[in-house]
Order: C-alpha cells, then structure tokens, then sequence
DNA sequence: ATATCTGCAAAGACTTTGCATGAGA
DNA sequence: TCTCATGCAAAGTCTTTGCAGATAT
C-alpha cells in the first residue's frame, strides 16, 4: 500500500502509542531489521544487524524490545531446539504473513512454507471444535512444524 | 503383555544393549521415572524424583541419559517455552503412545491429547508428500500443539 | 580386563535484573 | 517536566564439559 511506502514500515507505531508504550529509535531500527532480514533471526542476530546502524545499542535492550513486541503479537517467538529463540514478524502491512517450518535435523536449516495452509485449516478448524467441547480449552494459537533432512544433508550425508 | 510384566519395564534393554550400551542403576532408575510419572517432565522434576530411589545421582547424569534416550528415539525431548525443556517416553511395551498437546498460555499447563490424530494424519500425509516433492524435504517427524487458555484460566482470570 | 559410565566441580551459553543516566511526549 | 526507555554490569538458569574414580560385561 502506498501509504506504508511514503512511511516506511510505521504501521506498528499505532500499535504501539496505543498501549502507551513511546516510539524510540533503538525500536525503530529493531523493527527495521524485522523487516528487512526475515526469517528466524536471534537475539543476537538482530543485536549485530542493529549495530550496524546503531552502534550504542546493548543487548539488553533488543531482548527487552523483543519480548514487548511479541507481547503485542507483533513478533513471533520460536525455539527450534538449538538452545536460543528465533523471532520473526508475524505480520506486515499487508497483513498476516502464516506459515509454517520445515526443520531439518541434521544441519539445523529452517524452510518456510505457506502450501496447504487451506487444508490445514480446515483440520485445525475441526480439531479445535472437538479439543474445546471436550477438554473446555480455548484455542487461540497452533504450531504445526515438520522435521526431516533437507535436500543438501540426504545427499551430501 | 504379560511378558511385560514379569520382567517389569525392560523392553528398553534390548535397545540399548544393541547399540552396544550398558544397562546401569541410575538408567533403569531413571526409566522407571519416566514409566512411573508420564508426562512433561524436567530435567530436575527427574532429577528429585529419581533421588527417591538412588540419592547418589548426579544431574549431569540425568542429562547425559536423557540425551542418549532421546538419540535412541526412546524419549521425545519438548519446549514449552518455559526455559527448560521437557521429556517423556515416546512408547511403552504397548507400541507408540502418540499424542499432541494443548498449552494453555497463562498458566503453562500442558494437557495430552490423542482424538483426531487419524485426521490429522491424513492432513500430515498429504501436506508430507506435497513438500518432499516441492522442497527436496525427506520428512521424519511432526510437531503439532495448540495454544489457549484452559479452563481453569478462562474462568479463573 | 577394559572400555564405558558416573558424579563432582567448573565452565558455558543464553537471558534477565538492578540501577543510574538519557530521551520521548 | 516527568515518566518511560536504555545500556552497562552483574546475576540467574539451565545445560554441557573435564576428569578421576567406579562399574558393567
């Protein structure tokens, strides 16, 4: 949409005010780098792509801005096992952005896929209805997530 | 089986043993945890239970057998989130006890469930044969959970 | 007999907390 | 201005590693 272009990627800074929380640069940079390098990055991934732009930054202050933007659902938290969280946008401008992952287990690679999330769908629809007749959860939120080997460690292993 | 119970919960020996492992005290003590209280353990959870029975045991032991039970595909290793992970046997004498979870997001509770898992199969399979073809992606294993809020936080907060 | 396993202590890795300074609205 | 946010340093947690003594086969 236009609007986000004459902007920049600003359509969380509503998000934001509203909930009284202030629009500060080391947010805005860490935004930024959501934005641009998605996909899976760490704390510390995030921590070296900020300085680039913002050298005085610590460390503290991208897991303390991480944790409120997954608080505001604007930021997803995974673990895929290796002892460290991955964070990626879970949405843009132009909305929701779902997937899922593909892990492999040998080399650690995580592929995203948005195929079948129809037919997925319509499983979880089906098996959230059941799940909360009868154990009177209230699903808000699923992980559906595969692991095998990826293409290069079946033939390179 | 009645074989089962007359050599109590053994069946794992054969296993290791075959892969040129040894069947010790703290294993067996730890295995008979994991038999006794199913479900969602921690490290440390393990750790006191297995105290109880054999006080000499070191945690580290209790991590290096649970990472070797895990290789051996004879526990499945979890994240809830909570900054530790989790362990539970994925089979008994009986064959695979296969389920998936429900994570309630305010209190942490993890509850087993195992209806719908013929449909979620179905749904596995296809989306499984759709992605190895598209992504080169040999799939092993799968993750699905739903999160919420259980019953006790719906009315409780 | 001997290669594996154990337990202690120490180290490692990631994440969180305390506090004084700095910055947004 | 006045509250909220930042950055540094230190602490906290869970987990792994090194190594000498103990154990299973």
């Amino acid at each position: 949409m236009a609007q986000h272009d004459f902007f920049g990627h600003m359509w969380w800074h509503g998000r934001l005010r509203g909930h009284g929380y202030r629009i500060t640069v080391p947010r805005q940079v860490i935004l930024d780098v959501l934005h641009s390098r998605e996909g899976h990055l760490s704390a510390e991934d995030i921590y070296i792509e900020v300085r680039k732009e913002y050298p005085q930054i610590g460390l503290t202050t991208v897991y303390r801005t991480l944790e409120l933007l997954v608080r505001m659902g604007i930021v997803f938290k995974f673990d895929f096992g290796d002892g460290r969280s991955r964070y990626e946008l879970s949405e843009g401008p132009e909305g929701f952005r779902h997937h899922h992952h593909l892990v492999c287990s040998v080399c650690g690679r995580v592929i995203d896929y948005s195929e079948y999330l129809d037919s997925e769908q319509q499983l979880l629809d089906k098996t959230e209805a059941g799940l909360s007749e009868k154990y009177g959860f209230k699903i808000t939120n699923h992980l559906i997530r595969f692991y095998g080997l990826c293409d290069r460690c079946q033939s390179g292993e």
